[in-house]
DNA sequence: TCTTTTTTGAAAATGATTTTCATTTTCATT
DNA sequence: AATGAAAATGAAAATCATTTTCAAAAAAGA
């Protein structure tokens, strides 16, 4: 990410001040964590690793910005079923960092991948356009996941 | 459904004390109520059913008994964004009723659909295969929902 | 019936998320 | 640079779905 000294993306900027958003501190070093992991991050854990760069940081801004986030359309949202809310940078369909989850019901481990994503990607987009014109249903997102046990649990 | 008189499917008896759970008459009533709607059901609308034919039920046991039900494969758990968990009963992917869902993201509508499942039925077949191979992950289920506006939220 | 194990319900506890509210920051205008 | 309105922030309190505790009731077995 070549853009530090604590200015995040430039194009954010932008995406923010359209929506009539600020684009202050908080937001930025929350949208840099985001950005720099490829964990599922639960706000907590969100609170805690900004609170290195930027200590002053209250819980509170942090559900507020993770809700502001999701609503932009910047992140996305999950639930892994452990109780708490995670989210990770939202990379649409067309990204080569789009993927989908396999859950462990045994740990809790969540699997990226992005394997046979193109197959499901066609398929998606058939199944989206037959299902937005016989409900009228204007489709803009969609979530896979696969539930099971990984390899781990399953011996034991 | 033919068995009536509060006795239940008479096969579910076995389920449970196959598993080691007694079929009681708490548990015999919230897997009625589950069986007799297409709702989504959150653990506090099944106590009210409930409550109908068994005033004395807890919320706990409620609490309690979805979460055996779901344990023992009978029903489904879904968050769809509302805080709360909902219910429904189990329809496998052999099932003709079984279904993915479309979650309005303005009202909270869900629509359940069996449309153009044959399709992703087969891909999920090929794409639970595949990654069962490469992760060596047991897959046992798996969850599809569309997320967006529905007709009504469309128009304003 | 007697005994053991499971289930139940009320009340209290938990814990993630939201709300309140006074203070601070931002940003467009003087 | 100073000003003022609007937006954002953080601490503390409130919410509220879900879980835990615990003593009493129900079920299975001998
Ligand atoms: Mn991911
Ligand atoms: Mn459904
Ligand atoms: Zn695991
Ligand atoms: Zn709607």
């Amino acid at each position: 990410m070549p853009w530090r000294d604590g200015a995040g993306a430039p194009w954010l900027h932008g995406k923010f001040k359209g929506c009539g958003y600020r684009m202050t501190m908080p937001r930025q070093i929350i949208l840099d964590v985001l950005s720099g992991t490829a964990d599922h991050l639960s706000a907590e854990d969100v609170y805690h690793k900004v609170h290195n760069a930027y200590p002053s940081i209250g819980l509170t801004t942090v559900y507020r910005t993770l809700e502001l986030l999701v609503h932009i359309g910047l992140i996305y949202k999950f639930d892994f079923g452990d109780g708490r809310s995670r989210y990770e940078l939202a990379e649409g369909s067309k990204s080569d960092r789009h993927h989908h989850h396999l859950v462990c019901t045994g740990c809790g481990r969540i699997i990226d991948y992005t394997d046979f994503i193109d197959e499901e990607i066609e398929l998606l987009k058939k199944t989206e356009k037959g299902l937005s014109e016989k409900y009228n249903f204007k489709i803009t997102n969609h979530l896979i996941q696969f539930y099971g046990l990984c390899d781990r649990c399953q011996n034991k």
